[in-house]
DNA sequence: CTCATATTTCGGTATTTAGCTAAATATCGA
DNA sequence: TCGATATTTAGCTAAATACCGAAATATGAG
């Protein structure tokens, strides 16, 4: 729970979750949006993957990385719930990854 | 938004926002239920104050910290919202704090 | 005014984090 | 095998964070 926090507690990488959110992306290719170095980006990726937010897929010599958005929703959902805040749009969404 | 994640990032913290669901607490009351110094609390509730995620009220010589749940709901909701995480509960919430 | 109480601020240390460049690793094509 | 490409790892620095005990601040009681 803290590491998925932690993880998006910083801009570039909810910025990276956001850029996965439409497509699977390759690290060179969401690097290509920041203006940071290759390496601090993927010491960026790998808290995302290390809190589980994204999934590595290493295909020869690139590796594309993707949006494991139930994590992110479980997490939040676990969360908002020990608030009473019902996040009932999540019913909704298990539908949409359901096809 | 980056400074509520941030916030929420550190299991005190949380368990503070816990504790403050229940009813208001004074520093002192809420120091009481963990083995930190009361310095290193009064910094954690620092954090949380800046965030927005609580108020304090100062009543003489003792504060009194109430939990913000709409900054809370609102934070989650907006973050949720960009990735396609509808968070319908929150409307039922609204009302609940429209009492 | 003085004392006791509640809380924060100060000064310090240890750990973590974000960033960089340079070097290492791995894979592919010729 | 050699060279090019994609990515990570290593080594470093600067800034942020968590923690402590001690000191400072503010308030209310007497």
């Amino acid at each position: 729970m803290s590491e998925v926090f932690k993880a998006l507690a910083d801009p570039t990488r909810r910025r990276v979750l956001q850029l996965l959110r439409e497509r699977p992306m390759t690290a060179g290719e969401l690097a290509g949006h920041f203006s940071s170095s290759k390496a601090t980006l993927s010491a960026h990726f790998s808290v995302l993957r290390e809190a589980g937010l994204v999934a590595a897929d290493k295909r020869g010599v690139t590796i594309t990385y993707s949006l494991r958005l139930s994590v992110l929703e479980d997490a939040l959902l676990a969360f908002a719930e020990t608030f009473g805040i019902g996040l009932a749009g999540a019913g909704a969404l298990k539908e949409e990854s359901g096809r």
